[in-house]
DNA sequence: CGGCGGCTTGAAGGACGTCAAGATTAGTGG
DNA sequence: CCACTAATCTTGACGTCCTTCAAGCCGCCG
């Protein structure tokens, strides 16, 4: 029933999947601001909740989902971190995002109707999936729903947008660095210190850089007291600083 | 009823708006698949068609909407070119599109509710506006609605991916070309030539270039034989070889 | 004609990439 | 727990693509 997702195991027992932790989780989701709400009907959101097919766990380097394959479903990561890129003709990868807990992948699918990029698993993670027909078909009947659907895709062509500025790379570090803080603190953690659970190259290439130069800037950023860098943990000591360094970048 | 082609003037009275033009109109639009097709039962059709509002003319510079203003509607070009600009902290323009008539604009003002750009006209231009309230209720009524409006805001994820790519001065501009001219063949033009309406400095703001960069690169291309360039009009002599060239970007 | 915006062309400089070599760290099996 | 290998990360030297700066050119319009 199930449906047996390219590399990674088959759903195995989800041991984050119990009801238990099901508000919490969904506080954080990006349907969250949906479903939780008293204003949904409880009907309605019963209906949210069936469609919603738990996945996982993924291991670092399983793939989600593979360019090229029939778009059936998105995704809402639900524990763990995924990548999403795409390899071009030359055969160079593209990283299109990084995306945390409660944050949708796959928007991009629906327009060609197949995944147009791989999402890849960075760490263990664990997915929600919603069929899209069945997704839509509920949009149809909740407005919070569809409203929240067009949202979030409207969103991500803002993402996309912000990514392809023309901007120095000490910029688009800054950025990178303040906008993963606050995803992490909307999350509850700290918003100051934080994991990249991602390699150089990965945050290089993300950034339209190369690995040295991300090295490089984080070095001088911390050379400038911007920063604290200890291999992949990092904690922000300046963000006034670093907030005036992406200012050309972040608009909201 | 013709248009002017390629390196012609846009119709300077309008000649477009009158709605006797209507279906032909709406066989380029962005919703044309949607209202068209027998498929669609007629007072569906006539409600789709009640809801837009023809606006125009504006003139070369004037806004469509500008940035901030809260978001009202969505707009489909109907006749001219629109390019939408952000301008950041900085001061520095960034363009983010060049819009053709059938084409949509403001979809990335639906999840911020304001537009976050601005969309001005690069020559008299004439659009149709579509009040986001009043499609959200048709979209839940009628399926095909609901999934070609979702279609249109995924493939603006899309583009912007485009844009963002890492990619050299002559793949971005080879890219440009060719896609520009399949636009306006897809609208009945020649698909080897055509009028640029902007000036270089918008295509290499666009571009994320210099327009000195793009002048150099267009006058190399012509001196390769790839194409022929006289001022604003533009012939494609070689387009397999800017397709190789392009071929890192263009995946579909 | 003269001025002005758009376009082109050349020369110099800079930001970042590439290449190459170490230094750390992580992973693995003994 | 310790070798040992493979990634990952850093650092330096050098190269390059593109930008910047500075003229000059062209077409257009008053």
């Amino acid at each position: 029933m199930s449906k047996p997702v390219s590399a990674g195991r088959l759903p195995t027992p989800n041991p984050i999947a119990d009801d238990g932790d099901e508000l919490h989780f969904c506080s954080t989701c990006a349907f969250g601001s949906v479903c939780l709400p008293a204003g949904v009907d409880k009907s309605a959101l019963r209906e949210l909740h069936m469609l919603v097919e738990h996945i996982g766990p993924f291991h670092a380097g399983d793939n989600v989902f593979r360019t090229g394959e029939p778009f059936g479903a998105i995704y809402a990561v639900r524990a763990g971190m995924v990548k999403t890129r795409v390899i071009d003709d030359v055969g160079r990868e593209q990283i299109l995002g990084f995306h945390l807990p409660g944050e949708m992948v796959g928007l991009n699918a629906i327009h060609p109707a197949r995944y147009p990029c791989d999402a890849i698993a960075l760490d263990t993670a664990y997915v929600c999936r919603f069929s899209f027909p069945a997704l839509t078909t509920l949009a149809a009947k909740i407005p919070d729903v569809q409203q929240q659907l067009l949202r979030l895709l409207s969103a991500d062509i803002g993402k996309a947008t912000q990514l392809a500025g023309d901007h120095s790379a000490d910029e688009r570090l800054a950025a990178f660095l303040l906008g993963l803080v606050a995803r992490y603190a909307a999350r509850g953690f700290s918003p100051s210190a934080f994991h990249l659970t991602m390699p150089r190259a990965d945050i290089a290439n993300y950034l339209r850089l190369a690995t040295e130069t991300v090295s490089r800037v984080l070095r001088r950023f911390q050379d400038q007291g911007l920063i604290r860098v200890d291999g992949r943990d990092v904690e922000l000591l300046d963000v006034p600083a670093l907030r005036r360094l992406a200012r050309s970048i972040l608009r909201d």
